[in-house]
DNA sequence: AACACGTGGGG
DNA sequence: TCCCCAAGTGT
């Protein structure tokens, strides 16, 4: 069997044939039917979703999406949010730059945009925190418009369509084109939306459903290789390790010390337990340094946390103290508040370790 | 261009 | 257990 030419007039009625039966119902989306008579989604919830589901699965985005949208309606209400409030409501979500990005393009759409969202790709892509993707994404989704959307759910699906041997990211340019090639006039938005889909459910990482793709005749990969070879990519660098310590304190009356990191940087702006800076050094001494005040410390175990680009194994101290002893810099938070506050996992899970009930209902 | 930047789920 | 990776952006 040959591998059929695909058209930009086939490919686009294939694709949104399929979707109109196939397409995932989430929260920010605005289903097929509505969409097909005009309705398009609100530009406020397109790019919250977009700018959460960043590196981030649609399953884990679901609860944070209907949190935002109950605690900030608007993006006028986003806006005027305390910053750390914006960090609060993130937490456990990840990538933490994008959480302060965000406030900062709400305040520039209220103030500069006078609450509208830009409508073209140009204007979308100079907000922070809004890169190509986003861009192009929102442009298409909210406005309508005719944009390039690649992300790597179509990244796979077209690298797969085309047999593409260039390895990623080199491979980027030349897949955008490739999308603009197949964008229709009509319906962009749900064409984008329809690419992702079929690469999250059907053009999946690991074992495709090649059969029941809307471009299995069409498909050089699944024709004259193993889709699953497709994309390719450039070798990853291994992760190194580093050590550290963390000082978990509590007082009579449950509380624990707090304090919050600079703003910039890995986890910037969250909260944390006081602790050594993480090397790779491989000691606990240095750690004398980094206790916030003289205590009876005990070691409590240690916790492993993987990060993007290195792995840490962090030492946990444990000290009972009489009253909230005052120290610069940091608070004394309540152990039943603890869930409110802008603790990062790594953090949590420092904290669980020196107290165990600490995070459990009740 | 290459690297920094989180987390949780699935195979 | 370990590895992969998920709707990327900023520097």
């Amino acid at each position: 069997m040959t591998c059929e030419t695909l058209t930009a007039e086939d490919a686009a009625a294939l694709l949104l044939t399929w979707y109109d039966r196939h397409h995932r119902d989430l929260p920010w989306r605005v289903s097929p039917p509505m969409a097909r008579q005009g309705v398009v989604a609100d530009p406020y919830h397109v790019w919250l979703s977009e700018v959460m589901l960043q590196q981030t699965t649609v399953q884990a985005v679901k609860a944070y999406f209907d949190k935002f949208l109950r605690l900030w309606p608007t993006v006028e209400d986003l806006a005027a949010a305390d910053s750390e409030d914006v960090m609060k409501a993130w937490a456990g979500l990840g990538y933490y730059a994008r959480a302060r990005n965000l406030r900062k393009c709400a305040e520039a759409v209220a103030r500069e945009h006078g609450g509208r969202f830009p409508d073209t790709e140009e204007g979308l892509k100079a907000l922070p925190g809004v890169g190509a993707y986003t861009a192009a994404a929102i442009a298409a989704i909210a406005f309508n418009r005719r944009s390039a959307v690649l992300d790597g759910n179509v990244e796979r699906v077209i690298s797969r369509l085309y047999a593409v041997e260039t390895p990623l990211p080199a491979a980027k340019a030349g897949m955008r084109q490739l999308v603009s090639r197949l964008t229709p006039a009509d319906r962009p938005g749900d064409f984008a939306q329809a690419m992702m889909d079929l690469g999250a459910t059907i053009c999946t990482p690991k074992r495709p459903a090649c059969t029941l793709c809307p471009f299995h005749m069409k498909c050089m990969a699944l024709h004259s290789a193993d889709p699953e070879t497709f994309p390719i990519k450039a070798a990853k660098k291994e992760k190194p390790v580093r050590l550290g310590a963390a000082f978990v304190a509590i007082d009579n009356a449950d509380a624990v010390y707090l304090r919050k990191r600079p703003d910039t940087g890995l986890l910037g702006g969250m909260t944390e337990v006081p602790g050594t800076d993480w090397s790779a050094r491989r000691d606990g001494e240095t750690s004398v340094d980094a206790r916030p005040f003289a205590a009876p410390w005990e070691p409590c175990g240690t916790i492993a946390h993987v990060f993007t680009h290195f792995e840490l194994r962090l030492s946990v101290y444990r000290a009972n103290v009489a009253e909230a002893l005052p120290a610069a810099g940091g608070w004394w938070e309540p152990i039943a508040t603890l869930n409110m506050q802008a603790l990062p996992t790594v953090m949590k899970k420092a904290i669980a370790q020196a107290i165990p009930h600490a995070f459990k209902p009740g």
